[in-house]
RNA sequence: GGGCGUGUAGUUCAAUGGUAGAACGCUACGUUGACAUCGUAGAGGCCAUAAGUUCGAUUCUUAUCACGCCCA
């Protein structure tokens, strides 16, 4: 009979679509509950390895706790990612020849909402083919009334508490997008660059003091310079002043500590409007600040005037220039240095002084810290703890303002005086503004938006509704779990526990499963300019979304990389074509799937035996789910369904199928297809698309079951001990050694023969005779003697310290069957010694627990008898 | 400089205080009315190096050497 072949392809949308249409999505109310909120990919983005495998995670939770009588919510959603949308849109323009300052803000925004609308989509219509089970009806955005609601809600109590406030600061410039960044997004490159001598001549005097620095360029904006109060090179120069050069400007020459004798030549130039420890020095010492640069990073109206408007690297050509002139340039140094970089523009970031609104974070971090120190919030794996608190104990104020379009505008209005009004909008500003001037004024207001991050902060409470409580709010936060790269363990992870607490007083997630990143298979973090990407909707195309999934979540094993390469994949969906045909197996011997069976009332041995290996399977499985050990639980369902149920059980079932014994026939054909059903409940949370395809086909809903997506886990979980399932363990046993005996001695793997089984105890004789249809059919076998044929060539095969004849017609060669003994005995013996030096050794037997020490004894009196029994074979040869 | 992690079969990875397992790859053979996207069998490892703890270390501790990541 001629099957069709498995096609992902044409199942796996029908099937989604299906599942959708349905609504299977939803919570469904149960006692229990259990909810992930999903790490908002940004809007701009596409399904990429990283995402696939963060959600082949969550869907794998949920779907496992959704199945097992848990009220499930994966709640769903967008980031509107600021910067990255933006530029996008605003590349779009300018390719229509439309400046966004000529639009104007209000029709700038319209715009990146009608591509939002547009193409916004994209990437959660790749979630779905990926077989993702969020809830797509509560799909969120961080841009959407209610979210944004939350948003302001939370920047004016923030303020009213003090935790938020504006300040004139260095920050992290972005030159390129205009704008100022987080520490977070400033990426430290290591890169060659060259340090720069240069003599600054003392005020009325020939001398000179020799300054090193990698940015002349900024020395303009230089105001004063530093040595080190321990430094005796320059106790007489200190208090002094130097000129300088260029401009001409007076420096003072300080001491702090801050100059250190060991680096360059001791003493250091202050810059304090362009360097973050200059700005600390200048702090100390009331320098002044100068700032040199336009937003742009080209030099202002500061600098002398052959130099306003350059861009700040042809500034540092021409001053090198110039100095070079004026023959102050003293040498250049090869070295070295970190240069920070925006992750987003890959420019270089320029510390640049500005007023923006910063968070308290410090203060938040407190009760942060405490949850997790008190384990209401637990890493999985555990030592991203450490990492948590290194970054919690060292935290910065957080600035949240960004000079950008995109995003929620800063709730702040600002009076003539620039006196500031935090309201959650005009009108109440406008109140509190009457209040304050006991007349109407015109506010303006902040025109910066926040950062993306301060609005993915509140994702899991903002998505269930809060501030507003409901239904969701309640019953789903705190959530049960979070999971999410490293990466963003400080960018998100943490900002998300402190304003949870903040807010709710309550922690947001009980666990945080932290998993690896996704390189090639040779270890490499994939990356565009690498040219190393591996595209999931590629593989998905190809080898079906199940196979990619099964094989991340088997690769995903805690604290590694996944390094992923195609084979596995294709390993993989050669596994559910095995699934398949296996089905196909039980349509053809016409297995029904409706027949019930009472598992407690099987009466033949291999139906216990697979029963137990299920049960075996789903309580490891189990158990490695709840542990986050999806690798385990991959491999064990896997191991069950090729190994124990294909290869063993099915191919035990076609000796029975070939009998003639129509009870033991009907029993095999039930218990085969309760027991591929169950398997499928299994597989379900790791490959959903197959898995309901084959539920559907063979219509195994029931009327209080009528979903797969809702069908529990077989919820037995004791695993009966007894003789009958161990019986089968050693028919399989019997077999494997059989055929590879045969294999070793190159008798033909096909051929029938004949043993004796005379020299067995009667028990194991008994095993023989009982299941020999089995022996014959799968050992191919003849007949089984209970008296030796001496007039026949023999060899004979010890399993487990038993001789079992066997005999063939075809001649052997004798000298091949003694080699292969020796070789073996050669092995046992190796361990023979060992094992007896062990038992020889008296602090052993005094110290060691007994159980080890039984288990030694018994080994070693099992390898004397095989290697009695392989002597005597030996002996028997000649 | 501080922190974290990883070195186990050709490759990717597990497990374990009582001398090691899987998958893929490789080799040989192909008998069976589910399946060649398959079956059967096989080869393969001083468990990075050194010292210590222990009756016993691949496993615990320390050091060294490689490699990776994060923070300054």
């Amino acid at each position: 009979m001629e099957f069709s072949k498995y096609n992902h392809k044409k199942v796996e949308n029908k099937i989604y679509s299906y599942w959708e249409k349905n609504k299977l999505f939803k919570p469904r109310k149960n006692k229990k509950t259990f909810s992930i909120v999903i790490p908002p990919p940004n809007v701009t983005g596409t399904l990429h390895m990283g995402h696939a495998l963060n959600n082949s995670l969550q869907d794998v939770l949920v779907r496992y706790h959704r199945m097992n009588n848990f009220e499930t919510l994966w709640q769903p959603g967008t980031d509107h990612a600021g910067i990255a949308t933006q530029a996008l849109v605003e590349k779009q323009l300018k390719l229509k020849n439309i400046d966004k300052n000529n639009i104007g803000r209000k029709r700038f925004i319209k715009k990146v909402w009608q591509w939002k609308n547009d193409y916004g989509g994209k990437i959660i219509n790749q979630l779905k083919k990926l077989g993702c089970s969020c809830d797509w009806s509560r799909n969120a955005f961080t841009m959407d009334k209610n979210l944004s609601n939350s948003v302001i809600k939370v920047f004016v109590d923030l303020y009213k508490k003090k935790l938020i406030y504006k300040s004139k600061k260095l920050v992290n410039w972005d030159t390129f997008l205009k704008t100022a960044i987080s520490d977070l997004e400033v990426d430290q490159r290591e890169m060659n660059s060259k340090l720069y001598y240069i003599k600054y001549k003392i005020e009325n005097s020939d001398n000179y003091i020799a300054i090193a620095t990698t940015r002349p360029e900024t020395m303009l904006g230089d105001t004063a310079i530093a040595v080190n109060p321990s430094d005796e090179r320059y106790k007489d120069l200190a208090g002094k002043f130097a000129i300088l050069p260029i401009v001409g400007r007076k420096l003072k020459i300080i001491q702090d500590q801050y100059a250190d004798p060991e680096q360059g030549t001791g003493a250091v130039k202050i810059t304090p409007a362009h360097d973050f420890n200059d700005f600390n020095v200048g702090r100390r010492q009331k320098l002044k600040m100068i700032n040199i640069f336009t937003t742009d990073g080209k030099i202002n109206e500061n600098a002398p005037n052959t130099y306003v408007g350059l861009d700040r690297f042809e500034a540092r050509n021409k001053i090198l220039k110039e100095l070079s002139e004026l023959q102050l340039l003293l040498k250049e140094e090869n070295i070295k240095n970190k240069v920070p970089y925006g992750d987003r523009s890959n420019t270089i970031i320029e510390p640049y002084l500005t007023e923006q609104w910063f968070v308290d974070a410090k203060k938040l971090s407190e009760s942060a810290k405490k949850i997790v120190k008190n384990k209401k919030t637990n890493f999985f794996p555990e030592n991203w703890t450490k990492t948590y608190f290194q970054w919690m104990n060292n935290i910065e104020p957080w600035c949240i303002s960004r000079q950008l379009w995109w995003g929620h505008q800063i709730p702040a209005w600002y009076g003539p005086d620039k006196k500031i009004f935090v309201a959650e909008n005009e009108k109440k500003a406008q109140l509190e503004s009457k209040k304050f001037y006991k007349k109407k004024v015109k506010l303006s207001r902040d025109p910066d938006v926040l950062d993306t991050w301060f609005s993915s902060g509140l994702w899991p409470f903002a998505t269930l509704g809060w501030p507003k409580s409901n239904y969701y709010l309640k019953r789903f936060y705190p959530t049960s779990v979070l999971v999410t790269g490293f990466d963003i363990i400080f960018f998100w992870v943490a900002r998300m526990m402190m304003l949870g607490m903040e807010f709710l007083k309550k922690e947001p997630f009980k666990e945080i499963y932290v998993h690896a990143l996704v390189r090639d298979e040779k270890g490499q973090k994939m990356s565009k300019s690498k040219g190393n990407v591996i595209d999931p909707l590629e593989l998905i195309k190809t080898y079906s979304a199940d196979a990619l999934r099964f094989t991340l979540l088997s690769m995903a094993s805690p604290g590694r990389d996944v390094k992923l390469s195609e084979q596995r994949v294709k390993g993989y969906r050669n596994f559910l074509t095995k699934i398949w045909n296996a089905n196909n197996f039980l349509k053809v011997n016409k297995c029904s799937f409706n027949s019930n069976i009472n598992t407690k009332r099987l009466t033949l041995n291999i139906n216990k035996w697979i029963y137990s290996e299920l049960i075996k399977t789903k309580n490891l499985a189990e158990k490695h789910i709840i542990n986050y050990r999806f690798d385990e639980a991959s491999k064990i369902i896997y191991k069950f369904v090729w190994n124990s149920y294909c290869d063993w059980y099915l191919e035990l079932s076609k000796t029975i199928f070939s009998s003639n014994d129509k009870k033991q026939i009907k029993e095999v054909k039930s218990t085969s297809t309760y027991i591929f059903k169950e398997a499928l409940i299994l597989l379900h949370p790791f490959i959903p698309f197959i898995t309901e395809e084959l539920w559907q086909r063979n219509k195994l809903g029931s009327k209080k079951e009528k979903y797969l997506m809702y069908s529990s886990w077989i919820k037995e979980n004791k695993i009966k001990k007894d003789k009958e399932t161990e019986n089968v363990n050693d028919i399989i046993d019997v077999i494997s050694k059989m055929r590879s005996f045969k294999n070793e001695l190159s008798i033909a793997p096909g051929s029938f023969i004949d043993i004796s089984i005379e020299n067995l105890v009667k028990s194991k004789q008994k095993l023989f005779f009982d299941n020999q249809i089995i022996l014959k059919k799968l050992g191919r076998i003849n007949s089984i003697l209970t008296k030796d044929i001496t007039n026949k060539q023999s060899a004979s095969l010890v399993i487990s310290g038993e001789i079992i004849k066997i005999y063939f017609d075809q001649s052997v060669d004798l000298n091949l069957i003694r080699e292969n003994l020796l070789k073996k005995q050669n092995k046992l013996l190796n361990q023979l010694e060992n094992i007896s030096k062990k038992l020889d050794n008296k602090s052993f037997i005094n110290k060691a627990p007994n159980h080890i020490v039984e288990q030694e004894k018994n080994t070693y009196n099992e390898l004397k008898s095989d290697i009695d029994k392989i002597n005597l074979t030996i002996k028997s040869l000649a």
